[in-house]
DNA sequence: CTCCTTCACGTCAGTGACTGTCATCCCTAC
DNA sequence: GTAGGGATGACAGTCACTGACGTGAAGGAG
């Protein structure tokens, strides 16, 4: 521990998202963020990149549960079997308590367009690291990128059904349901164009 | 046609594109485009609502090819195979004269981290407005969602090869192909967990 | 104990994206 | 010819973000 505080990201963290969820993002400055905390604005933009940032710190162990889900599912599996496997991993690690906090935070993402932009840039950043990880496997590059892809879309529909209200359900539950939806939608509609030679 | 020259934003779209792959997206201002057509800043910003929208206008022609292929769709299709012809009606309206113009705005896109972030949001858009038009149809909402984003993969990752060099195919074309691997996949993965009752 | 490096932060000045407001000017309609 | 509207210019202002430089405490080396 130095002169400084320990934990100074965290707390910007929580500081920017009470004042968002209360003024909303474009109402909040980034000067009122870090000064809430007794810091300056030029301390704020050393720990993010940028305003949006704050909430989205932290999204790097998502990445590493995904891809350590790949790398670690048994061998022999189709490309969409690993990454089945891959987001069980991943989503049982999930922190009932973090449900509520979710909740919060989607609910100011959801009120800002520039916001949604960078959550869905980062699910992008997840889908490319997971297709690495499947190419690392051997997949073939068409069919790691379109699995990838395919349980990032997943991930993030089972995510957003955990947030609501009235679900009770774990995420790694809803997420198993979401994704033999998405097979079985995806194997009936495979038959009819199997007539094609 | 008013006292001004017609087709501002169209000027304005050209003269940043060219900029954008001369100096980088980054290096150019918004002032520096809209002075090389002859106009000032805060005409600029009349037209587009921030500097990267300026790369990204018209796409709701794509949205509408989409929509009105989900609309006109023949009845009694499951989610996917609706999305699949629209899929085909939106992509076989792909001029081949855009694809070289394609190639220099992707290159432009590809090198700036905020332009990825906005076209992203531009492909989630689509999806969104493709799930909607499916809801209309009476798709119900989890499958809506889960087809309609899929089929917006599948048009990124077609697009993506289309733009390539040696890629001589039609957009539609691939997209064909692209969906019917991911199906052929899914099929695959769907039949081991048939399993379960 | 003293020096010295390092780390986390503060201060300051600057650029550029974006916005609100008001004036201007041409074209059209009447 | 006059009134209105639509597109633009001019101008001032806020805020996100950056680079350069200074500062004080913690921790280690001697």
């Amino acid at each position: 521990m130095g002169r400084w505080a320990p934990g100074t990201a965290e707390r910007l963290q929580r500081a920017a998202l009470e004042l968002f969820a209360t003024r909303g993002f474009e109402q909040t400055t980034a000067t009122e963020i870090a000064e809430s905390v007794g810091l300056t604005e030029r301390t704020f933009f050393r720990h993010f990149s940028d305003k949006r940032e704050v909430l989205f710190h932290g999204q790097n162990l998502l990445v590493q549960a995904f891809v350590d889900g790949v790398a670690t599912a048994p061998p022999g599996g189709s490309a969409i079997e690993v990454v089945g496997v891959a987001l069980q991993s991943a989503t049982s690690t999930f922190p009932e308590e973090r449900r509520q906090y979710s909740r919060l935070r989607q609910s100011v993402i959801d009120q800002n367009p520039a916001l949604q932009e960078r959550e869905r840039h980062k699910l992008a950043s997840l889908a490319s690291a997971v297709a690495d990880a499947l190419r690392a496997r051997g997949v073939d590059d068409l069919a790691a990128t379109l699995a990838a892809e395919s349980g990032i879309t997943v991930f993030g529909i089972a995510f957003g059904l955990w947030i609501r209200a009235s679900e009770r359900r774990s995420l790694a539950d809803i997420t198993a349901a979401v994704l033999r939806e998405l097979l079985d939608m995806a194997a009936a509609a495979a038959v009819p164009g199997a007539e094609r030679p």
